[in-house]
RNA sequence: GCCUCUGUAGCUCAGUAGGUAGAGCAGGGGACUGAAAAUCCCCGUGUCGGUGGUUCGAUUCCGCCCGGAGGCA
């Protein structure tokens, strides 16, 4: 069977991933599919970093910008959209490259996991939170660890999201999420991969890049699109958005936006960092580190090494 | 110039009735299967401002010096 061929780029917040992406696709002909679970609502643009036209270089970018900020999203619902566009671009005789810094997005799709049913239930987790807070914390691990020890020797009892999704899962389908989560993988990936990393050996200057890219996007107006955001109705997902929701303080005027600033800044070299903890542990990621200014300014050398990857690992 | 307070981890500070020190925050590492930009776990040696003295032993007491804050002139 032939495999159809993918390109992977990852990396923390604000390493360049949009730029790599865009200079791969118009060396190989390809088209980007964004693996970014904050990009794809309307109402953020610049607090996500959203490509802009300018960025996107006439590349076709797919899976960004189409979601009412009070629509809840999840794996489940990337997947199948992420396969289904992944299969168009390549019946169109062009390679898909994923570009992206969710890292569960992205692991998801790579090694193929499979969540077809829909199996999650909004009222059994507020009840099984309700009994953590009741109880404690302890006392609902002890359920999970009744049911399903497995996963429970796995999960800390403090992580109540975890321990509350397994519980979740069980209830609703009897099955334990261990067997779930082995049956998920039971099908061999259609895709040959290729992955690349972006990444810095100077933390410090992912930092400052960080760090500088939230300057800017207070001058493209993010304080506004923050109120804007807050203004609308019912949200889920995206709330959780970092550089939105440390505004939330200073529009309510309890304190000062510099402090907010701060925070953004700090939220998302944390960030980063997890990001990066996500990704080092993949052993198939190419990395490419960009402390070298030339990688930085010269679009020709990026790309020279990017697609040196590509080809090596002759996935084409 | 005099008086008082102060100088301890990157930051804010605690502490040792003399036996070389610990919290919060920052930072680092890790986990991760339906909210993942989320959620959670682990990690604390630093000339205790400098220098001399008292002492078996000083970051702790004393003198001097150098920073910082305030008060009196």
């Amino acid at each position: 069977m032939n495999k159809i061929p993918l390109v992977v780029i990852a990396g923390p917040t604000a390493s360049g991933k949009t730029r790599a992406g865009v200079l791969l696709a118009k060396e190989l002909g390809g088209e980007v599919v964004s693996a970014d679970s904050m990009q794809i609502y309307k109402s953020m643009t610049i607090s996500t970093a959203k490509p802009t036209d300018d960025e996107m270089q006439g590349i076709k970018h797919h899976l960004i910008d189409f979601a009412q900020s009070d629509t809840s999203f999840s794996v489940a619902d990337y997947l199948t959209m992420a396969r289904e566009v992944i299969d168009d671009i390549t019946s169109r005789g062009k390679l898909p490259i994923v570009v992206g810094g969710t890292g569960l997005y992205i692991s998801s799709l790579v090694d193929n996991i499979k969540l077809d049913d829909t199996c999650s239930s909004t009222e059994i987790r507020d009840e099984l939170y309700a009994i953590a807070k009741e109880k404690g914390n302890h006392a609902l691990w002890e359920m999970l660890n009744d049911t399903d020890p497995e996963t429970a020797s796995a999960v800390h009892e403090n992580n109540l999201s975890r321990v509350v999704r397994a519980l979740e899962v069980y209830r609703m389908t009897g099955e334990k999420l261990s067997v779930h989560k082995e049956r998920s993988r039971a099908e061999e990936s259609p895709y040959n991969v290729c992955m690349i990393g972006l990444n810095f050996h100077d933390r410090e200057k992912l930092y400052d890049r960080i760090n500088k890219r939230v300057d800017i996007m207070l001058e493209k107006g993010l304080v506004e699109e923050a109120r804007a955001f807050f203004s609308q109705p019912l949200r889920y997902t995206a709330n959780q958005a970092i550089g939105i929701k440390e505004l939330k303080p200073y529009l309510d005027g309890v304190d000062t936006l510099e402090n907010c600033i701060e925070k953004i800044k700090m939220e998302s070299r944390r960030y980063a960092k997890r990001q990066l903890t996500w990704f080092r542990r993949d052993e198939r990621i190419n990395w490419v580190y960009l402390d070298d200014e030339e990688l930085l300014t010269s679009d020709e050398e990026l790309t020279k090494i990017l697609k040196s990857f590509v080809v090596k690992s002759s996935i084409l």
